[in-house]
DNA sequence: ACACTCATTGACTGACCAGTCAATCTGGGC
DNA sequence: GCCCAGATTGACTGGTCAGTCAATGAGTGT
């Protein structure tokens, strides 16, 4: 179970999923050997399947060991009650984009390969992204109990909007879309938020405040 | 130009787009022989290479081929100045829908082998997905002229909101993760205007509604 | 110092498959 | 009937690469 360092505290299994990132990142997963992480890694080709399976299963660990992370997060969000619902949303747009911001390799090959990608694959994904739908469907769940969102919108729909807006934001940095700046990573959470919770129409006044 | 209908009129090169559609949605663009496609159409292995220069073309061609129909589509939508921004933007979500809803192996094909791998393939196709973003924006830009959508988010970033919630749906639907009924599809368009245009949250109300 | 276990190496194999090409067919023009 | 252009065929080739494996190294217990 334990990591296996009998090497000078060098985890070698960690130094190929990490590799594995760098390269699945520049070359995508289709397009890169097993030999283009053995050699990113400084590692014989041969040992990568000493601890690993297949080429397949080294993407699958990296989405698995990440989506978790993210998952455990969501529902932690969801039960800190002293927070509103546009906080709770708030709170787990940061996430996901903080996470960008801090692995953007990671993200970008977990995005593109696997949650972009989730037809190839097996049911395994699928149903590791429906939880995510689920944990935020269950954050609009609550929003609409304490009476914060309104009933015409299902709570799927709304998460799967929800998902949907901040996946295309980060495509769109990840596809070079969109500037990149810390201004712009923190800027996105709130919008994002906006977007979602309080929509693009102007908020219909009394007055028509039209002046000068 | 004209398509060279020598044989008992039936157009070869169309009969392996039809086929390598059927193929590609079945089995993924990567995970497909040529063969397999040339078998689907009732065509020799080399036919292929006679019409097309590679396998990456073939999924080219579907591609842009429908994928400018629906730019075109949308232009032709942004210019209908009777209409206001939320029919503007329901007749697009309306289009795509239905484009769906119509083809489903084709928009299948288009959005989990181009669309969202765009990674994978050149600039080409990067540009033409921006040049759909661009076309939204576009509308929602007009929106927010005409004084019914506000200002604080930018018509790029609704835009991607807009897009990335739809592309989100056709996702749902072709990974099974919601159902597919005419009912649906008809309800879906009306449903993600309005999460987009007027968002989440409960419009605010003078008096508290608590009541009970 | 010996034996045992596990890490590590990298050359090799077997399968797969995109793309080629020379041969054959077909139909129209003359 | 003959000729030509383009359509059609499918066996073959060349390269690629995932995964194997037998050999070697390195740490650990006795």
């Amino acid at each position: 179970m334990a990591a296996p360092v009998r090497n000078g505290g060098v985890d070698k299994r960690r130094l190929i999923l990490d590799a594995a990132v760098t390269v699945f990142a520049r070359k995508g997963f289709h397009h890169c050997r097993v030999s283009d992480v053995a050699d990113e890694a400084g590692v014989a080709y041969g040992l990568v399947y000493h601890y690993f399976s297949s080429k397949e299963e080294i993407l699958n660990e990296l989405f698995l060991e990440r989506w978790q992370i993210m998952l455990d997060a969501i529902a932690a969000i969801d039960s800190r009650e002293s927070l509103a619902v546009r906080e709770k949303l708030y709170e787990v747009a940061g996430f996901i984009i903080d996470s960008y911001r801090n692995q953007p390799d990671l993200m970008k090959v977990i995005i593109v390969e696997v949650t972009r990608a989730a037809n190839s694959f097996g049911a395994l994904h699928l149903g590791k992204i429906r939880e995510a739908y689920g944990g935020i469907a269950e954050i609009v769940e609550g929003g609409r109990r304490d009476g914060e969102l309104k009933e015409t919108i299902s709570a799927d729909f709304a998460a799967m909007c929800f998902y949907g807006a901040i996946e295309q934001l980060l495509s769109a940095w990840i596809f070079d879309l969109l500037p990149q700046t810390e201004a712009e990573f923190e800027r996105a959470k709130g919008l994002v938020v906006e977007a979602i919770c309080d929509g693009l129409a102007l908020p219909v006044a009394d007055e028509p405040g039209v002046s000068g």
